[in-house]
DNA sequence: TAATTTGTTGACCTTTCGGTTAACAAGTTT
DNA sequence: AAACTTGTTAACCGAAAGGTCAACAAATTA
């Protein structure tokens, strides 16, 4: 009756995805005022009253499609400890954040308009989860600067300095192929960009670059 | 009758501008279809069919307000030369983009708007305008490297850095604030984020923070 | 299998969208 | 002041927006 899924919670769980699956991409593509219910419920191949049943408003789905995501954003920096070499560490972070970025430009925008936005629904999220998280990171930064690994910046500024470079390369991707005069990114302006970026952040903070992965 | 205006062409550069300055305001809060015609025309006090009488369309007007702003975004590092200091340079045109940013968050907004859209309109300007500017200043750069004055980065990547690291703190405010349990940003909030930013961007390229301005 | 819950969907609702029109007012030119 | 150009604006247009509804189909429960 609930573990093991009748016809019904089946197909309850298969249309809710299409759905959510179309509304991310579609989001993401022309962003909340852009995107429109009949649209959504065209790319989901359903009728746009089925798309209104499970989710009982525009808002409704678009917070379903931001939870969704936001999960996805913030990985990284877990089970990291003072022992740790700050260099590697970040470095892999910020790999990890660029890689995140150019797979999934269009998550990437999408986040990013909603906070243009002023962050209507991510707002909570920014209080309950991200500020928490900053709080053990900022104690993590402080050991490594106390233990003379790093140089003394603020971490807040330091992790939005991490987040803006990576994230710019998904958001601004349209000016930043213009500049580049490509088309669209390969593997190798990849880890040019890792390395760059890398570069600037852990020099910025007395770092060394480490040697390969 | 053109150098000295008549009373038609005074009204109409007043209307003008009331209907500019009305639409700059609204696509800057609510985005390019978040705005509305006639919250434009309410905005700018004028009925929706006057706005339409000078802007032929709502894309006409989106392009003449991006026209308007698209300069002010690109000052700094102008009649600069290899002998000048690049910690100074770079540490000025810094805190000239913090500053940008934190008074006029909006049109940041609207500027990141535009391109996270994929830069429809903003694409010939990057194209014929940044990209001109940007190899000039490649060429700046690669003078100060050669010359020792700084470490070897790519320039195009440093240019990136500094966009994207100043202009977080208006694009991203709504969670800037959030995570530094802030209303908004104070002087000294300004004087801080110019710090950070520039210690690490500085020292990132192996530049030390100039003592004072 | 009868009764009931849950899912499906076309038709329809109101509101608002960007945009047009046409009649009129105001200014300018002759 | 007549002729003409330019600016103003209420009324209107079709299309599309988000959302509701009611009739029906399909499972599930009793």
């Amino acid at each position: 009756m609930s573990l093991n899924l009748n016809k019904k919670e089946v197909a309850r769980n298969k249309n809710k995805g299409l759905i959510l699956a179309a509304a991310e991409k579609l989001f993401a593509q022309a962003g909340y005022d852009g995107a429109s219910m009949s649209m959504i419920a065209r790319e989901a191949e359903v009728p746009k009253a089925n798309v209104l049943y499970y989710f009982k408003s525009k808002d409704n789905l678009y917070e379903a499609v931001l939870d969704r995501i936001v999960g996805v954003w913030n990985l990284g920096l877990e089970n990291v400890t003072i022992e740790d070499d700050p260099a590697i560490i970040l470095y892999r972070y910020i790999k990890l954040k660029i890689k995140l970025a150019i797979e999934n430009p269009k998550l990437s925008r999408l986040f990013a308009s909603e906070v243009i936005r002023g962050a209507p629904y991510l707002q909570s999220y920014f209080r309950n989860n991200t500020r928490p998280w900053i709080k053990e990171v900022t104690a993590l930064f402080y050991g490594w600067m106390d233990a003379g690994k790093m140089n003394k910046v603020d971490p807040n500024h330091l992790l939005f300095a991490i987040w803006s470079t990576t994230q710019y390369y998904a958001d601004f991707q349209a000016e930043v192929l213009v500049v580049l005069n490509k088309l669209e990114y390969e593997d190798s302006d990849v880890d040019e960009i890792t390395q760059s970026v890398s570069q600037i952040i852990l020099n910025g903070v007395g770092l060394k670059l480490p040697e390969l992965d």
